[in-house]
RNA sequence: GGGGGAGUGGCGGAAUGGCAGACGCACCUGACUCAAAAUCAGGCGCCGCAAGGCGUGGGGGUUCAAGUCCCCCCUCCCCCA
């Protein structure tokens, strides 16, 4: 055995036996059904910036596991692939005229042989999947067909969110408001939907789109939610919220006065969650948008209620909704009729309505709601009070109010909104009723009478999936002026996009701009029609890739359900809380949507997710556009992939932020060199027999051996605690250097190789080039990665005495030996004969001995 | 404002209600060396010469015993309004 490591030559050497005895490719193997593990990490973006050290850190989380999961004996499945398609690419192209292709394609095989590769993951790469390989996407126009058949893909047009910087739409999941916005001065432009890609100021547009039908899914997405019991609660808590399930009622609002009885225009119908505050309505708010505008603005409000749309429309709803920002409105000069009192109330438009959400149309409570008591407040409309706050006198009006006509006006300047449970007033036959009943009571009544109903509604919109970008999957259907919108058939796939077309970015689908491919003939008429020239968002691909991996090379289906029901659902699912709603929600949905087709065995797509912390470097989140990426490349040259590896999973728990320390790295270098010494030291001594000296030293080298094989083994089990786990090889391996520095005869060769012998197996999950090359060296044949995880022997962690602290009402003062097997009371007996422990009774009298087996005792005098 | 999470040495971080600070980094001392690096041995929470005292964001409480459990407060991060 050498007796310098020299990671660099070792780790060359067993990537290539890994990859030339193809060891990680798995097939399904029915002997082995129930015994198997799928460890997934997200697939990156193949991205002209390369990989660094924080994308890394993902990747060694989960081969770690799936390394851990083979040595237990476990089938593992451990793929990866590459979220080809996507904007920089084209950017790229646009940028500096490189084909999108070409571009992916040579950072796909740049990462993949030069950076992946060289850190020693333990990928099947058979199974390797890349997005925008007409292999792949011709299933996502698969799907869409299966959803268009099932109605939940639709087009229509809609005012959706515009980036004007990628030019092109955005899902409501992708506008996100940036922190970078968020500082002092800049208050008032805070609250700005932006990209989440380039975080440009997204706009409204309104345009003819493609959408998936995710709120049909709304409600059991919700309840699943709560069948998750191995995601993290914060994960499950967003999408709960995302989702946003509000229930309350519908109520009519009868339009007094209409213009036309025949036309409809007669009532207006909100939505709330509380209905029992209806009798507290002192206004109507419609939404900006709602088309009932346009028919219950009065001609003398006409030229404003314009203007007010005007300066609306343009803003975004983060914007609009945002609580710190200014509530404002203007009347239309309708009056509507209140159902439960029949009081008048009228009609305003507003910015904090949105017409997406509910029915677009709210009911003022300006009493029982912040935002409608400051725009009340704001305007002078008058407040209603209909909750008495618990220990309210119900006889009296609350101080400082005046009565007006139509209800109590309070002095506003000196009240609040009251929006807790109380008793009802004011709310005839429902006076007297505590509010949480009166919510049932007041539905029902609204029911019977023929004006409301009780009513869901979700936060969550439809999916909006088309993209006017040309570096996605082209939507498989065709325009026909005789038979309009008809899906291509199955045969017809894929749908190949065109290679040869103009790069402009501004804001026209560039598939427009060939011409060849747009037109064609309707797949229903043969009539002259034109292709979709939309692509789908990316997030489509990565909603089922998961699923691909079992059968990546299918041409038939996008995968053999009995593969699917061989492997998943995945076990475990790494990678960033970044994703919690946009990508998370979507293959959620796409899992059930897949289940109920019968192609998938569960309708959960992961049975454990984790979400790892970022990598830090000088104090920023580590990125190559910040200037502070470390290069896993410069990492494996200097110290090898196995230092970088062990460092990644020392520094902090893998669900934390990790800072990127230099000398960090250096010092876990030194600790690997001190294992190889010490299995070389093992290794020269071997074959000797034991010392005449050696019996205490071996049995504590035993000890050391199991307990770290426990220690290591509880961590990975427990939690991913890779941290403390190699903490504890190191306390072992610092243990074995103790060992082999004794003097010869107290040396047990027989304990210290069992202990080099654990230390390697122990260290193989996250060091594995190292594991492989000191397992051979021990004299093993196979692979490390396949050999048993060792199973540690308790009758080795058991000792013939044990040393107790002793406190003394509670303060530490003393350490006693007391023979293992001793009982509480002679353990007493030691302890209280302790010379330290008498001089701090000095002569009071004991009250109680308080004895804790195997750790303490605490003696408690007066 | 609502939800999720976090505050422990110079730093990263350990601690099923039971000896706070495992393990590592940095630093200090010593050995080896002409010297340095590497390596090895030792030290390293704060105050104190010491005995001892004080210490897990702050304040209360429960307990023989609290970083850990309960109540109040402060600060920071993330998500949503």
């Amino acid at each position: 055995m050498q007796e310098k490591y020299e990671p660099q030559a070792i780790e060359r050497r067993w990537q290539e036996a890994w990859s030339g005895e193809r060891v990680f490719e798995v097939t399904e193997d029915p002997s082995r059904q129930g015994d198997t593990f799928y460890a997934l990490t997200m697939f990156p973006y193949p991205s002209g910036d390369r990989l660094h050290m924080g994308h890394m850190r993902t990747y060694t989380i989960t081969d770690a596991i799936a390394r851990y999961q083979r040595m237990r004996g476990r089938h593992v499945l451990h793929p990866m692939g590459w979220d080809a398609f996507g904007l920089p690419a084209e950017n790229a192209a646009i940028k500096r005229g490189i084909h999108p292709a070409k571009w992916t394609w040579e950072n796909i095989e740049y990462i993949r042989d030069q950076q992946m590769k060289r850190m020693g993951f333990s990928y099947d790469w058979t199974r390797e999947i890349a997005t925008c390989s007409p292999d792949y996407y011709r299933w996502n126009q698969w799907f869409f067909l299966k959803l268009y058949e099932h109605g939940l893909a639709y087009r229509k047009e809609a005012a959706v969110n515009w980036c004007p910087s990628c030019a092109t739409v955005l899902a409501n999941e992708q506008v996100i408001e940036t922190r970078a916005a968020v500082s002092g001065a800049e208050r008032a432009t805070a609250a700005q939907g932006r990209c989440w890609r380039c975080e440009s100021v997204v706009e409204k547009k309104n345009l003819m789109q493609w959408f998936f039908r995710i709120t049909e899914y709304a409600d059991e997405l919700l309840a699943g939610t709560d069948e998750l019991p191995q995601w993290p609660e914060k994960v499950r808590a967003i999408q709960r919220h995302w989702i946003g399930k509000s229930t309350g009622a519908e109520l009519v609002f009868r339009v007094k006065g209409a213009v036309d009885e025949a036309k409809g225009a007669t009532e207006v119908r909100v939505f709330t969650t509380r209905p029992d505050t209806a009798c507290g309505v002192t206004y109507i708010v419609l939404a900006p948008e709602h088309p009932l505008v346009r028919e219950l603005t009065r001609p003398e409000h006409r030229e404003a209620v314009e203007a007010f749309i005007g300066r609306v429309a343009a803003k975004s709803e983060i914007e609009r909704t945002a609580a710190e920002g200014e509530k404002e409105g203007v009347p239309i000069g309708a009056v509507v009729t209140n159902p439960f009192t029949g009081d008048e109330v009228p009609v305003w438009i507003a910015n904090y309505v949105l017409y997406e959400y509910g029915t677009g149309a709210v009911m003022g409570v300006p009493a029982h709601d912040e935002r409608d008591f400051d725009f009340a407040r704001k305007y002078g409309l008058p407040i209603r009070q209909v909750i008495l706050p618990p220990g309210d006198d119900p006889g009296a009006a609350p101080a400082g109010s005046a009565t007006t006509p139509g209800g109590v006006r309070l002095e506003v300047g000196q009240m609040q909104a009251y929006t807790e449970p109380g008793t009802m007033i004011h709310s005839g036959a429902f006076d007297g009723m505590p509010s949480p009943e009166a919510i049932a009571a007041m539905t029902r009544h609204a029911e019977q009478h023929g004006f409301g109903r009780a009513r869901v509604t979700y936060r969550l919109r439809d999916w909006l999936i088309s993209r006017q970008r040309y570096w996605g999957t082209p939507i498989p259907m065709v325009h026909c002026p005789g038979c309009g919108t008809v899906p291509l058939p199955e045969s017809e796939l894929p749908l190949i996009l065109p290679e040869n077309v103009q790069f402009t970015g501004h804001g026209k689908s560039p598939l427009l701009s060939a011409p060849d491919w747009v037109n064609t003939t309707c797949p229903r008429c043969g009539g002259a029609a034109q292709r979709e020239t939309d692509t789908m968002d990316g997030f489509m691909c990565s909603s089922w890739y998961f699923m691909r991996y079992v059968d990546a090379h299918n041409d038939r289906a996008p995968f053999d359900p009995a593969k699917a029901r061989y492997w998943l659902p995945v076990d475990l699912y790494v990678g960033g809380v970044e994703h919690a709603i946009m990508h998370l929600l979507y293959f959620r949905f796409f899992t059930r949507f897949c289940h109920k087709l019968g192609l998938v065995p569960a309708p959960e797509p992961v049975t454990r997710l984790f979400t790892q912390g970022t990598v830090r470097y000088n104090g920023q989140r580590m990125s190559k556009s910040k200037g502070n990426a470390v290069s896993p490349n410069d990492l494996a040259d200097e110290f090898g992939a196995d230092t970088a590896r062990v460092f990644t999973l020392f520094a902090a728990p893998p669900e934390s932020d990790l800072d990127w320390v230099d000398s960090g790295v250096e010092g876990m270098f030194r600790f690997l060199n001190r294992v190889w010494r010490n299995v070389y030291d093992v290794l020269r001594q071997g074959g000797q027999a034991a010392g005449p000296q050696s019996a205490a030293a071996a049995k504590e080298m035993r000890r050391q051996t199991h307990g770290a094989i426990k220690k290591v083994t509880d961590d990975l089990e427990r939690e991913f605690s890779f941290n403390t786990a190699i903490s504890a090889i190191m306390v072992l391996s610092n243990a074995l250097g103790d060992h082999l520095r004794l003097p010869a005869g107290e040396q047990d060769p027989a304990a210290a190789r069992e202990a080099a012998e654990a230390l390697v197996l122990l260290l193989a999950p996250f060091a594995p080039h190292l594991g492989e090359e000191l397992w051979r060296e021990l004299g093993h044949q196979g692979f490390v990665a396949f050999a048993r995880w060792p199973v540690h022997d308790p009758a080795a962690l058991l000792t013939d005495e044990i040393e107790l602290a002793v406190q003394v009402n509670g303060k530490l003062r003393s350490h006693v030996v007391v023979p293992t097997a001793a009982d509480a009371d002679r353990i007493r007996e030691i302890v209280l004969a302790d010379s330290q422990t008498q001089a701090q009774i000095d002569g009071k009298q004991v009250i109680k001995v308080v004895v804790v087996p195997g750790r303490l005792v605490n003696v408690v005098i007066k």
